[in-house]
DNA sequence: TGACAGGGGGTGT
DNA sequence: ACACCCCCTGTC
């Protein structure tokens, strides 16, 4: 078994570029994804992690690099491009968006070019944003490091940990391990989870957990069907409503059509839309009328408008 | 510096 | 409507 090492710098080819640091802040730090971590030495740059790969990104002026420390690279460029969503060569999806018709939404897209949706693991996403009941983004990535660090697998030993990231990156580091599985969490009992400090979260998961255990399968298949019938059948597991299915659908199924409505969205479409006193899913409904196919895309702008300009 | 409220990107009853 | 949990943040 070789030791880890990194890869080469690779350039990731984006359109539009990434270069506001507030802006690659809220792509990878603002909700959507609870699993990157910004390094401030020796340069600036970003950690991720999903299923078991680790990524480095680097946001120069002129183009974004990558490097990876999974074993094998082999595969990296492809799993980038999916994580980042459609590569170099394709339409502009921003061009579907209504912003001629709508004027706050081309002020929001004018605002962050750039943000896009993440395309994340689909278990990894359910089980994240089963965490996400009424907290907020410092929290979740919390939870989910000590779900991590204590019933995930290890990606990288304490010896290679030390010699990849020394003298050091002046942060709170994250355990270099994977989120655990959904067979992994079947195997942990509730109160273990509650100590991952989970909360009132901990009973969802575990019964989710139970759930995916008994019928093997079902997750995947839930990740094929169709929005609507992908959204009911994640509507049936406990702790999922429909702001965390369509959030699971979104980010961890590319399906750009979902609308979750939180706080934040209610606020915007009071603000900008007039819509007063509109209950959630009537708020949904309006969502995914007026934005059409890619109603989630204009959900993240948004959104990100809205917590720059509000603060709380 | 240290305690102390208040509130948090929801779901289920 | 309210309970569910309990950590984070701002404030004194």
């Amino acid at each position: 078994m070789p030791a880890l090492s990194w890869s080469g710098w690779q350039p990731l080819p984006l359109d539009p570029p990434l270069r506001d640091p507030a802006i690659i802040a809220e792509l990878l730090d603002g909700g959507q994804s609870f699993r990157w971590w910004r390094l401030t030495a020796p340069a600036e740059t970003w950690l991720g992690i999903w299923n078991s790969r680790i990524v480095q990104l680097e946001f120069s002026t002129d183009e974004t690099r990558w490097r990876t420390l999974s074993n094998p690279a082999k595969t990296a460029e492809r799993d980038l491009q999916r994580y980042f969503g459609s590569g170099a060569g394709e339409a502009n999806p921003i061009d579907s968006l209504p912003w001629r018709s709508d004027p706050h939404l081309a002020r929001c897209l004018s605002e962050f070019p750039g943000l896009r949706i993440l395309r994340q693991p689909f278990g990894e996403t359910l089980l994240a944003f089963l965490c996400s009941a009424t907290k907020q983004i410092v929290q979740i990535k919390q939870m989910l490091a000590l779900l991590a660090e204590r019933h995930g697998a290890a990606l990288i030993t304490p010896v290679e940990r030390e010699a990849l990231f020394s003298p050091s990156t002046g942060l709170s580091f994250p355990a270099l391990h994977r989120l655990p599985t959904w067979a992994e969490l079947a195997q942990v009992p509730e109160a273990e989870l509650r100590a991952c400090l989970l909360g009132f979260r901990a009973r969802y998961i575990h019964q989710t957990a139970q759930f995916l255990a008994a019928h093997p399968g079902w997750l995947e298949e839930t990740e094929q069907l169709p929005y609507p019938e992908a959204k009911v059948r994640l509507c049936s597991l406990p702790g999922v409503g429909e702001k965390v299915a369509d959030c699971v659908l979104l980010f961890g199924a590319g399906r750009l059509e979902a609308f979750p409505v939180d706080v934040w969205i209610l606020k915007a479409m009071t603000a900008h839309y007039g819509l007063d006193d509109w209950k959630p899913a009537q708020v949904a409904h309006f969502g995914r009328v007026h934005f059409g196919a890619l109603a989630g895309l204009a959900q993240q702008y948004l959104f990100a408008y809205e917590r720059r300009h509000r603060r709380r």
